[in-house]
DNA sequence: TCTCGAACGAGAGCACCGCTCTCCCTTTCT
DNA sequence: AGAAAGGGAGAGCGGTGCTCTCGTTCGAGA
């Protein structure tokens, strides 16, 4: 039943010439704000700024986002997405029985994406913007960097190449039961890819945030050496 | 040579009354800017507020402080400095043989100062406010954690009982050589320790940043149980 | 096809912000 | 005692987020 209507106003998308105005406008104007973060940073994100980009009344811009904070959650969602993308995207391209290899090359892919969107990455991973009351919109698209790193510690139990977690066993009962299924491990194992996970991002706001100042020769060295180190806390050694 | 003179007016300190006038307002100004960041944020800190809250013009401020950044340049030093005292203070009561119990209150210690001053944790350890640019004023207060990380791997590494970097050898070079002397080990118990230093502040922000939200069941175990076991991968066991 | 309501853009305006400048008084130094 | 520096108050500038009102335009139902 593929008609011409069908086709001309496909399901699920703006049939009237206002319909798709309005998509357009709303993705203009994440757009513009997108290009504002680029060199200002969230704080100093403006409302006014992005409608002179944009050459409309600042109070337009109300039609399509209640709040400077909607527009700023509507970004994270954007940051996190990309963030995700951008992983996955790397990841895939890793032969998928070189479990080692692809936590590297999303690791990897992670702190170049950080590297390359240093406002984007704030807005996310640095300290919440003001009046911010982590919506729940934000929770998925938090977790895609978390299912990359869960699918490859699963591969690797499933191929009975996940060695024992380093050091003093985690006590089960730590992780959230739901993430421990997503993991596709045992409980100790989630553990050890939770605090990698916790690491990889701890050593990107570092190294952004300027902490690694005066401490770290080379931050490419440095971060991959402590990913290496980090695998194998988690058991992933080939 | 401790006259009267002396006594009245030792070196150092405020002689006239206006100087003394002068440091006592400067640290008022900066008392009131600390109370209102306990429950705004540093993005909504206002000069003027605090102006305000003190019964002053807002342009008497800029008498005592250049601008707002300098303002929050100087609740930053402050920060760490209470941050690092609390640490400190902490620590000290742990019986010096004890490393790992020593390790485990100094980080105790840290989040739980985390947990009780929020904004200015992630004014110190979120994204850097927006036209800031890291000051040298805040290099050697923010070291003061490190160090008493240093001063336990140290002290474990001339009692002996330092042992190996789990997992795969740091390469050389990684650190600064100056931070490696400071932490008194060899360049693999360095990085081991900038790496535990970069989990514990990762895990904290983790924390307060609502990160773990349904990930982590309980965030004292889990970061009890992490520390332990980052202590390990450090070589400190005892 | 016409009509009426909803969507929309523009503009004025409010309260707030950081910051500057000027004016005037007080304190300190010479 | 006089000059110079320090410090407070107030007005004001350009900016912000946000609201309200007022026309206009669009689109769906009669």
């Amino acid at each position: 039943m593929l008609s011409i209507w069908g086709i001309l106003a496909p399901m699920n998308a703006p049939r009237t010439a206002r319909e798709r105005a309005r998509a357009e406008l709303t993705a203009e104007i994440t757009d513009a704000a997108r290009r504002q973060l680029a060199d200002v940073g969230p704080t100093d994100l403006s409302l006014r700024a992005i409608a002179r980009d944009l050459g409309m009344a600042s109070s337009a811009i109300y039609r399509y986002f209640a709040s400077r904070d909607a527009l700023l959650t509507a970004l994270i969602v954007d940051a996190y997405d990309s963030l995700g993308e951008a992983v996955e995207a790397a990841e895939a391209l890793v032969d998928r029985g070189d479990h080692l290899g692809r936590w590297m090359t999303a690791t990897r892919a992670a702190r170049a994406w950080a590297l390359d969107h240093r406002h984007e990455y704030s807005l996310i991973y640095g300290s919440p913007v003001p009046g911010y009351a982590a919506p729940t919109d934000t929770i998925d698209p938090a977790g895609r960097v978390g299912l990359v790193v869960a699918a490859i510690l699963a591969d690797a139990a499933e191929a009975g190449v996940l060695g024992m977690v380093a050091g003093p066993q985690p006590v089960d009962g730590l992780i959230e039961p739901g993430v421990v299924d997503q993991l596709g491990a045992d409980p100790a194992h989630a553990a050890a890819g939770v605090q990698a996970w916790t690491w990889l991002f701890g050593a990107i706001s570092f190294e952004l945030f300027g902490h690694y100042n005066n401490v770290v020769v080379d931050p490419d060295e440095w971060f991959d050496d402590a990913m290496a180190r980090l695998a194998h806390l988690a058991g992933l050694t080939a």
